[in-house]
DNA sequence: CTATATTTGTTATATTATTACATGTGTAAT
DNA sequence: ATTACACATGTAATAATATAACAAATATAG
């Protein structure tokens, strides 16, 4: 069995490369999106010196939906919604950048549902809720 | 009365200004999917001869809502929902990048129901569902 | 052990977008 | 008409984001 055919399975636990493991646990320490180069200068340390090593990191951490890509920002975040299955939603706020991953799964639920009623052969979606977050609001 | 009053009022016809006009007029006869560096080549008989030109253009029309990023190809298309106030769904396939906007109006009722049932304070929204489109799917 | 898949390293380059500053143009109030 | 202001345009430089191409190292299957 190769690498990939073993990476398919569902009940694998996945080992993360070098660089997976150490882009990754960047991102979870911080908790908020982080831009690919802000990455790359973090971790001049570890040994990261090109551009490259962070994308390639970041690609594979995406599909595998360890992490999602906050398309409007080009910045990545930790997913915190286990079984999203790179289904996401994200509330960003339009004053001070703040961003959080939607997890009520009834909003997901919804969501396929619209997908099924408008007929789309749908294999994935990203929704963006452009907001003034609650700390904003009062401020 | 200043031009920006001016367009602050309601029942304004937007007059759009030369280069707005151009960028516009490219993107509406092509009613595809445009990047802006693609933009500037097509345009450089009309007298565009920087990115900034287009992106200025680009930045003003999406403001005024006549036309859509689609944020994960950095592409800009014409809006096709005469009443979208900006929040924006889209279908993207995955095979052959084939963008088309959902204009199904309940969609957007569901979606502003879904907003307001998880209490955000939405100002704008955007969904890209990612599929297998039609006519790829028999192919 | 060896063939193959995968990951890593490195340089260069492509693509996307903005800053900074100068100039032009339309409109309103004097 | 003249001035003042807002807005639009032009231009050069540069920043920020992302990928291509190729070589070397490492892990895994048979």
């Amino acid at each position: 069995m190769s690498r990939s055919e073993f990476l398919e399975k569902k009940d694998f636990v996945q080992t993360l490369t070098k660089n997976q493991k150490i882009v990754f646990n960047l991102l979870q320490s911080s908790g908020e999106p982080l831009k690919a180069y802000s990455i790359l200068d973090s971790l001049k340390n570890e040994g990261l010196k090109s551009p490259l090593q962070v994308y390639r990191a970041l690609d594979k951490l995406v599909e595998l939906g360890k992490i999602h890509k906050i398309e409007s920002q080009n910045s990545f975040i930790v997913c915190n919604n286990s079984n999203c299955a790179r289904n996401t939603a994200f509330t960003i706020c339009n004053r001070c950048g703040d961003v959080k991953e939607v997890k009520n799964s009834k909003l997901f639920e919804d969501l396929n549902a619209l997908a099924k009623k408008n007929r789309l052969s749908v294999t994935r979606y990203n929704l963006e809720f452009y907001v003034t977050c609650s700390s904003c609001k009062t401020n």
